[in-house]
DNA sequence: TCCTACGATGGACTGAGTCCAAGTCAAGAA
DNA sequence: TTCTTGACTTGGACTCAGTCCATCGTAGGA
C-alpha cells in the first residue's frame, strides 16, 4: 500500500498527514472497514482528523479506482483496498466476516444474450453467503 | 400476489387494511421499490398509513421469505416481491433501472473448495452492471 | 520566506431506518 | 351481535451514515 502514496503523488495529490493516515489504515488483504472504522483507526494515529476528511479521502480514492465500495448487509458501506486484483466476496451470515475470493470462470459469460434486455453489460459482482467455521 | 394474502392468513397473520395495501403495492414482476416508494404508493390507497407500519410490514414479509431485500447503489434498500423464483439482478449504472435475470448454471459451483475457507456456502447473489438501451 | 489554492475542520443538516408509548381494531368467544 | 384482548398501527423522537459549507490551515511552488 506504500506505493499507493507514490501513485497518488503522481496524480498531483497534495500529500497531507490526513491522507497518509487514511491510506495506511487501508492497507493489507481482507480489509473491509466502514468509514467510521477507518475514522476510528485514523484517530489513533492522528487525533485531530475529522470524519468529513475521512469521507472526502475515501470518496476520492474510490473515484481514482484505488479502493472499491462494498455494500453489505449492514447499513454502512465498506471499503476494500484490494481494488487492483479483481475478486468477489464471501460473507458470513452469522458474524458478517468478509473474505476476498476468486471464483473460477467469468460470471459475465453466464448471462445469455436473451437475458440482457439490450443492456451493455460490463461487470458482474458476486456475493457468496454462508456460515464461517466459527458460526457454523 | 393475491395468493400472498392467502398465505399470510394461513400463517396466522391478522389481516389489516394496511398489510393488504402493502402487499398489493408489491405485486407484479420487475418491481423493486424502496420503502419510501412503497409508502408513497400505499398512501394513495390508504392516506393514514404510517411509515413505521410500512417498515414493519416489509420487515415481516422479508422474515417470512415472501419478498427479498435488494441492496443497490443508492442508500435505500429495495424490495423484490419475486422471492419464490430464484433470479439475479441486472442494474443500469446510468439510471438505476433493475431487471430480474436468469443466468445459466449455478454460480455456487464456480467457487472451488480451496476458496471457501471452511465456510458452509449456501447462496450466491450476482449483480450484473452495465448500461440500459436508453443510457448506452 | 511568502503566497495561495487545495485540503481540513466541525457543526449543521439530510435521508433512511428504528424505537416506543399510547391508541385502535381484527377476529375469536360468548 | 357484542365483548374482549392482544396483535397491530400511529406519529413523533431518535439514531446512524453520510453530505454540505463557511472558515481556517498548510503543502509545495515561486
Amino acid at each position: 500500500m506504500s506505493d499507493l502514496l507514490e501513485r497518488l503523488r503522481g496524480r498531483g495529490w497534495r500529500m497531507t498527514s490526513q491522507r497518509r493516515v487514511v491510506a495506511e489504515v487501508l492497507s493489507g488483504d481482507h480489509v473491509h472497514l466502514t468509514a467510521d472504522e477507518v475514522h476510528a483507526r485514523a484517530v489513533e494515529r492522528l487525533p485531530e482528523i475529522s470524519r468529513a476528511t475521512v469521507y472526502n479521502t475515501l470518496g476520492e480514492l474510490v473515484t481514482l479506482g484505488e479502493i472499491v465500495e462494498v455494500s453489505t448487509e449492514g447499513r454502512a458501506k465498506r471499503y476494500d483496498p484490494n481494488a487492483h486484483h479483481p475478486h468477489q466476496h464471501l460473507v458470513c451470515s452469522g458474524c458478517g466476516t468478509i473474505r476476498d475470493v476468486h471464483p473460477v470462470g467469468d460470471p459475465l459469460c453466464d448471462l445469455p444474450p436473451d437475458q440482457r434486455y439490450g443492456f451493455v453489460v460490463s461487470e458482474a459482482e458476486v456475493t457468496y453467503r454462508g456460515l464461517c467455521p466459527d458460526c457454523a
